[in-house]
DNA sequence: GTTAGTTACATGCAAATGCATATAATCGGC
DNA sequence: GCCGATTATATGCATTTGCATGTAACTAAC
């Protein structure tokens, strides 16, 4: 509803425009991705598993599987199988619930912990050169206003 | 540089910034695909071939595999694989370029059109209602800028 | 015109993924 | 406390993916 628009706007532009948005918001994270993939820093884990460890990283408490889940974009098993390999590899731990067993609560290990931060720094850098290059800091601050209402969960 | 911020904000609240808007953005497009994932409307294509045959759609022109390739973020040998299985489905022809013997130029069979129009009015419509639901017309449209500014290229 | 280098795409193979389903634990009536 | 329903995670298996590499065609320098 702008002042130029007419208060009725016809369905169909304002669902054209909403799927420009959304093609627009895709193309950007394709390009970003790509980007971030190319830099010389996933030998040690993949983005998907340097993305698991992040998360956890964030949060003090241990994290469900489910709780992980949220976050990553990936099925319940392959993120199920996904977290094998970080504890095979000594980077994540299981432990116990005590108020639910079937939980698996998940944290860093001291070497995980030291891992995410070493790989986090350099791809954070990355991350701040190109989103920097392309953006101010108020349009920085738009975009994440924008995509934070995206991700809020309503009804349908 | 707003009125409130002193011109030359430190380094690492810019970063901090930045990094915040990449997460949102990650955030939202996980969010957002996981709702047009659960969308009953992918027992005949699959999201990711959805979005080649939306590609081609797009282009009146026959597309090159390499081309097709800056959209959608696939390796080479998986796109090239991915439509192999569009071309035996009879989605998709890949018909020579006279010019360029190596070319393989692509392009929707009327079957692959009809079934990305099908699909396509009712994804289009789905990412309408999610979008349009979280955001108003002026934010669709600053989005859609700030996304697009995001995907243009860039030296480094 | 030959040859080295590059570009466009394909293929072998191991690893990762998703779907369906299994297993195990908790919850809610009764 | 018992039993069906639900929740949390794991596993079997076919499919898909990525990495490394192969093959064929184009390009450019000589």
């Amino acid at each position: 509803m702008t002042a130029t628009a007419p208060a009725a706007a016809p369905a169909r532009a304002r669902s054209h425009l909403a799927n420009d948005a959304w093609e627009a918001t895709m193309a950007a994270h394709a390009t970003l991705m790509r980007r971030f993939a190319a830099e010389d820093l996933w030998s040690d884990v993949s983005m998907r598993e340097y993305d698991v460890l992040y998360t956890l990283s964030k949060c003090d408490e241990p994290q469900r599987l489910s709780e992980l889940g949220r976050h990553v974009l990936l099925s319940q098993p392959a993120l199920s199988r996904l977290v094998d390999r970080l504890v095979e590899r000594g980077l994540v731990a299981r432990c116990a619930d005590p108020s639910d067993a079937r939980a698996a609560h998940l944290t860093l290990t001291p070497t995980g912990r030291d891992l995410q931060r070493r790989i986090g720094r350099r791809h954070g850098a990355s991350v701040a050169r190109a989103m920097t290059a392309a953006l101010t800091e108020e349009e920085l601050t738009l975009l994440e206003s924008l995509t934070h209402k995206l991700s809020q969960e309503h009804r349908s």
